[in-house]
DNA sequence: CTGCATCCCCCTTGATACTG
DNA sequence: CAGTATCAAGGGGGATGCAG
């Protein structure tokens, strides 16, 4: 059956809190679906490829992906240094759940309004 | 099959972002669990139920939830206020999704450390 | 090219006290 | 009991400059 049969509201939350963190912020997400289907991007290929974030901010969220296990780094010794991103196994095993998570959004009922004024 | 094909990674990531902005935060998850499975608790049994949280973080997060269309507000009209909170339909639906998320964090490899509090 | 450091803003969270 | 007001603190995130 189930590889996990029950929760306490408490347990599961955890666990969930810590896949949702890190998840979370403003970027993870983006950087994430950039990289699905096995791609290997160089850093100032993502750069391109999200013109809104920071370098800072690119950084930022690349090396927690590392540290959290879902992207890996390689590091090309050159001259002009070269640097790849890539999913590990288990980011791309996030796809079903993300898939899942963007299901439900969809079926979301009446939208009135976004509500987080960090957005503007 | 999948009843939403394909999607840029901007555009995928655009309606997740979405869904997981709902669930940001320490406290969201949290609550959420303690309603699932159709319970209806008042504001004092969810305080009692989640005791580290604040009276200004409970309502502020069940009031984006509510607006988000999560959950849902039963106000009775007594002396002695009485209000009671449930998962919407949708709300009840998050569940298959964050089941999916639970499974997917219980797979991770090796959990180095924690990474968050930068205290590495 | 890749990556780090610093300064700065302000949103989020938190503690406490007050009100209907 | 349910909810609000206020003030303070922490940290995420942006801009810029520097370094290997």
């Amino acid at each position: 059956m189930g590889k996990h049969e029950h929760h306490t509201p408490a347990t599961a939350a955890s666990g969930i809190e810590e896949a949702i963190q890190m998840l979370e912020g403003r970027w993870k997400l983006v950087i994430l679906f950039h990289l699905f289907g096995g791609k290997l991007l160089r850093f100032s290929e993502l750069e391109r490829a999200i013109p809104a974030i920071s370098q800072k901010m690119l950084i930022q969220q690349l090396r927690q992906l590392e540290q959290d296990g879902i992207i890996a780094r390689i590091v090309h010794a050159q001259v002009p240094p070269k640097v790849e991103y890539h999913l590990t196994e288990w980011g791309q095993s996030l796809c079903p759940a993300l898939d899942e998570l963007l299901t439900w959004a969809e079926k979301r009922p009446a939208p009135k309004r976004a509500r987080r004024p960090s957005s503007a």
